[in-house]
DNA sequence: GCTCAATATGGACAGTGTCAAGATTGCTTG
DNA sequence: CAAGCAATCTTGACACTGTCCATATTGAGC
């Protein structure tokens, strides 16, 4: 809708702006972004964002209908890494799944809410999802992040010939458990940094214990 | 600190006001649990607080120093309430813990944190845990769920004579478990609500095996 | 070159949290 | 009982915020 071509087609990085200002839409999201990363939610605020960028208050309104369509955007951007860091096999092609493989994975899912952690935030945020306006392009890739992960869980399953688990049920409840680890830590609840890994790995050991466990 | 003697002592609700407005802390904290619950967290503002109450804007700020001090006084009697409700034993008295049993458990706490989604949201929000203004009493409030909830996995645990599982690690996990399905189910994510039963069910099916498998 | 739509701008409005200074009240102590 | 004092409440003010509006500038296409 806002989508505009000429900004996705990349001015060929010449000195001159193409528009009036150059492909602002791209430099509000990366701004939004780093503003995200260093300031939290509460620094990031649309008149901070245009100032930086050295343009009018207003301006950013061309691009995002609303603060909550530009945070839509961001947060699609986190869904389409999450959905790369779900994608990575952690396991030899062909060989049964192992529990360091399930580990890794674990691992991998973790790290990934730590070191985006206001990203994370954002895209599994209560402000985002239950507000009626979100957009429907984050509908999608969220959708689609998910649907990698229950792909993966499937390979999994594939791999243990005895295993008898509903991979969609196993997929929703593995995730919720990732999800809430990921969330009580970047919240700030549990904040022992070394229980991370003990608890990271409690949960790769469930996990991995379950795909086998007979119906 | 704020804390003052006369307002917790219960006026004997005498019509006459004790001080100039009456125990307004407790009336503030109602107000704003009300206003939380009826408008979300973006409806709970200072100074609609005030206003509703018929009072000025700023009198609130001599019984919390803070936005932040009143955001943890609701989330406080948030986690009093959970505790309570982590604390209701689901099985009978001395008899192993059974299946059915921990699946109510799971949607005791689930149901809980459906009830009182914006309690919810509050009292695990990173707005209050990562502001180094979190109030003492809050901390240990919700250290106290917490403990209680380590100790009902440990009575688990203890109903089993073969179990093996470490409990602080297990509740660790489970709660994270139970966590992360509140989160996704509140946040508006998973938003089926069919699929609850089922994932409460997958995931209580999960913690009963969990507790007996062996090491 | 003109037209038109896209884009950028400044003004304005209704909100917000919070501080500072002053007014009111009730308890406490002489 | 009166005075003092600290707790409580009020008003005014400031710096923010998101967002609408009318207006100006610009670039692309006929």
């Amino acid at each position: 809708m806002t989508n505009r071509q000429s900004s996705l087609v990349e001015p060929c990085e010449s000195g001159d702006k193409p528009y009036h200002h150059g492909d602002l839409r791209r430099q509000i999201l990366d701004e939004a972004a780093r503003l995200l990363k260093e300031e939290g939610e509460v620094g990031l605020s649309m008149r901070k964002l245009a100032q930086n960028l050295g343009v009018s208050r207003t301006a950013p309104y061309h691009h995002f209908k609303d603060k909550q369509a530009l945070l839509c955007g961001v947060a699609e951007e986190g869904f389409r890494r999450l959905r790369e860091v779900v994608r990575t096999p952690p396991y030899v092609e062909g060989a049964e799944i192992s529990e360091a493989a399930v580990r890794l994975f674990v691992h991998r899912y973790v790290q990934f809410s730590i070191d985006n952690a206001e990203y994370y935030e954002l895209m599994f945020g209560a402000r985002l999802w239950k507000s009626e306006q979100l957009t429907e392009s984050l509908r999608l890739e969220a959708h689609n992040a998910f649907k990698v992960y229950i792909e993966q869980i499937r390979l999994w399953q594939q791999s243990i010939s005895t295993s008898t688990v509903d991979a969609l049920r196993f997929a929703q409840v593995s995730w919720s458990t990732l999800h809430g680890m990921s969330r009580l830590l970047i919240d700030g609840i549990y904040l022992d940094a070394t229980a991370i890994n003990v608890m990271s790995d409690t949960a790769a050991k469930m996990f991995w214990q379950q795909l086998y466990i007979q119906a």
